[in-house]
DNA sequence: GTACGACTTAAAGTTAGGTTTATGTCAAGG
DNA sequence: CCTTGACATAAACCTAACTTTAAGTCGTAC
């Protein structure tokens, strides 16, 4: 298996080199294999970057994605509290789909109409007695 | 027309006195009425503050907000300028939510199978080599 | 007339999620 | 050998968006 420095796996994935150490740090990512101290990787932990990638552009925090992606110490069966936060994060972003399709709908309700900013066109939140 | 106290006004939209203050400071919402010292509001500040709610529910910095909340200063038309930034970020929202739902996808294919977590479910990402 | 609660300000503190800096180690090239 | 470049660590720094604190001002109730 083909292994690789921390500075070309931040290349590939487009991330700088001291938040992989940083994630490292904190949890999010295991300890690596060392050579003569230096970090080394396999291909697998882009996949894993990748991930986490797009957790955090899903809005998910740090916290959250280590939750969903480590393992469960507590006592209840692994498998059942995965998927008691995971469905629960699944209603989260569904909530927050649509907070900004709301958001957007009033900015798209501005556009069309002659105002030229939102506070001026503030009737398109309440009461619209026109 | 009634008139109202931060603290009331605060009570009645949910949010901190001084998340109101500090609003006002950075220019977010306008300077208001005073009386001996006092800040005194009317019932069309909490329209306002509903707007912002709920652009930051929708994800917005509170620049963005600013930006798209308060009078344009520079050259263009107020109203080409406003639609250029609203333009944008509709498309940004777009985006963002095209984002939550490739997550949620994830987290409900993992759903679906007999995975405890998502690393473990890794392939879920990938070129999923069965 | 004084105690109380709600208000005022400026300034310092807080949290997340990194980034930057200072200092040091190491393998390879010239 | 010695310089270079990429790596290592710990600790300091950074920004956003507030919150908290410290110290003071009001009006009202007792």
């Amino acid at each position: 298996m083909v292994h690789f420095s921390i500075g070309q796996i931040a290349a590939r994935a487009g991330i700088n080199a001291s938040a992989i150490r940083y994630y490292e740090r904190i949890g999010l990512l295991p300890a690596c294999e060392r050579v003569s101290g230096k970090r080394v990787y396999d291909e697998s932990i882009l996949e894993k970057l990748k991930l986490i990638h797009m957790a955090k552009s899903a809005g998910l925090s740090i916290e959250e994605i280590q939750t969903l992606v480590n393992d469960f110490p507590d006592n209840m069966s692994p498998s059942t509290r995965w998927k008691t936060l995971a469905t629960r994060k699944v209603i989260e972003m569904e909530q927050r789909i649509a907070a900004i399709q709301a958001m957007k709908a009033v900015l798209e309700k501005t556009l069309d109409c002659a105002c030229s900013s939102l506070d001026e066109c503030g009737r398109v939140l309440s009461t619209s007695r026109s």
